[in-house]
DNA sequence: AATGCCAAGATTGCATACGATTTGCCCAAT
DNA sequence: ATTGGGCAAATCGTATGCAATCTTGGCATT
């Protein structure tokens, strides 16, 4: 099975200003593969192949894979190599009590900061996810749940604290994952109407209101998925070892 | 400028098992000597020296700084190389909004976790802390602002939630080079009665009020820096390039 | 004396080589 | 037929070498 297939080497910024950091190219590449589905879950990303796919030494791709871990996108095994995260129930449940706690402070600063420009862009965004929800086949349901998680990281973008920033950027992306593994219902998973609602909100300066529109909105998420089941791999969990 | 005698080597843990990474030691040891001001910001650290201070290569001394650069403790230069951050008063602010976006909700989800051990475990270390807050000299003075901080650290740990945890090392490490660059009294600077008043309230189990304790808290630790100042290196900062 | 320029030294970015560890397979022995 | 041992392939961990880039010191010029 090779992954080669599954990467959008176009993913990379127009923008590229000058090849800043090869490495950070490749994670970005690599990231979005993940976020959006194109790698599921346990892939295998060796150093080689990554390494070979994006035509730089191994040195380079080890660095991508390292950042992507420390993101909690990817695991290492010693001497084993990288993997596409298979998040635990349990760490599912810790990335949402996580966003349950940041995410109303984001809409509480942002409301503050926000601006009609803002929210222009907000709209655009919103109709292209509307588009990708009224589209069917897998593509425009991984351009959908990219699109979803967008609004939460502009969200975070226009609250202007560019630490909670980074940390929204791994919450958004390992939630992905996690909808990928436990995911029920799956379109209905980020429910357009609420971002909307929240946005309205935001629009005319309610932020009590948008926090707590917020909250429900990631209560229904994680609603929507089916913790319970034991993940597949079993055994080395059933056993609850390692 | 030699920074071998700031490193202290026996800050690894002693149950090292197998030396699982080396990398990872390195970093700890610079971890521990940046956030207890043994290196000051704007040092250089570059590879070869930490190499050789730990008899590894380059290669693994990069891995270390990479992660170090990935939260926020040193800052890399493209061909230049790393530095230790010399964070800004408006990154200072964005650390303090963070923790009292984020503490809150950890003391919420200690207080329903904390057992009577854990409670005596908080009682030693504040313990601890006061030896140190009586102690004169400035190796008492770096002991007290890393024991400080284990209080919020030991906090996180309780809360059970692994990603928070990660965040509040990221912000709990930062904010010590923030009280080392803008800190004015400097030894009240993390009251050390409020950490029992924290502990009393959730010993008691009355979440709200520990809650409340712990955002003022945050709010004092804040109000004793002097983030009006720009940074004394001048001239950059005063033409606010780069 | 101050400024601009150039060359030497130092440091990083990256690729590659080699040893160590793990995995998978094959074959023999029970 | 199943189990166990051992060898081979693959992959990672680390060191090191080379090219590119940046810094620094000195020298010439204004």
């Amino acid at each position: 099975m090779n992954i080669s297939e599954k990467i959008n080497f176009t993913d990379t910024a127009p923008e590229d200003r000058s090849q800043e950091d090869r490495s950070m190219a490749i994670r970005e590449s690599l990231r979005n593969a993940i976020i959006d589905r194109r790698l599921a879950p346990g892939t295998k990303l060796s150093e080689s192949e990554v390494g070979s796919l994006f035509d730089v030494s191994r040195t380079v791709a080890r660095a991508a894979l390292q950042m992507l871990a420390f993101e909690g996108l990817v695991k290492t095994e010693r001497n084993r190599g990288a993997f596409v995260s298979n998040p635990s129930p349990e760490e599912a449940r810790q990335i949402f009590a996580s966003r349950r706690l940041i995410e109303p402070g984001i809409v509480a600063a942002a409301v503050e900061r926000i601006t009609p420009e803002d929210i222009a862009r907000f709209r655009r965004q919103l109709d292209e996810e509307q588009r990708f929800l009224n589209e069917r086949g897998p593509a425009a349901r991984r351009a959908e749940i990219k699109a979803s998680g967008d609004f939460h990281l502009m969200l975070a973008s226009v609250a202007g604290n560019v630490i909670l920033q980074r940390f929204m950027d791994e919450l958004v992306a390992r939630s992905s994952l996690v909808i990928a593994l436990y995911g029920r219902s799956g379109v209905s998973s980020c429910g357009h109407s609420e971002h909307t609602a929240v946005l309205d909100a935001l629009e005319k300066g309610d932020g009590e209101r948008a926090a707590k529109l917020m909250i429900h909105h990631i209560d229904h998420i994680e609603a929507d998925l089916d913790l319970q089941l034991k993940q597949g791999s079993g055994l080395k969990d059933a056993l609850s070892l390692a």
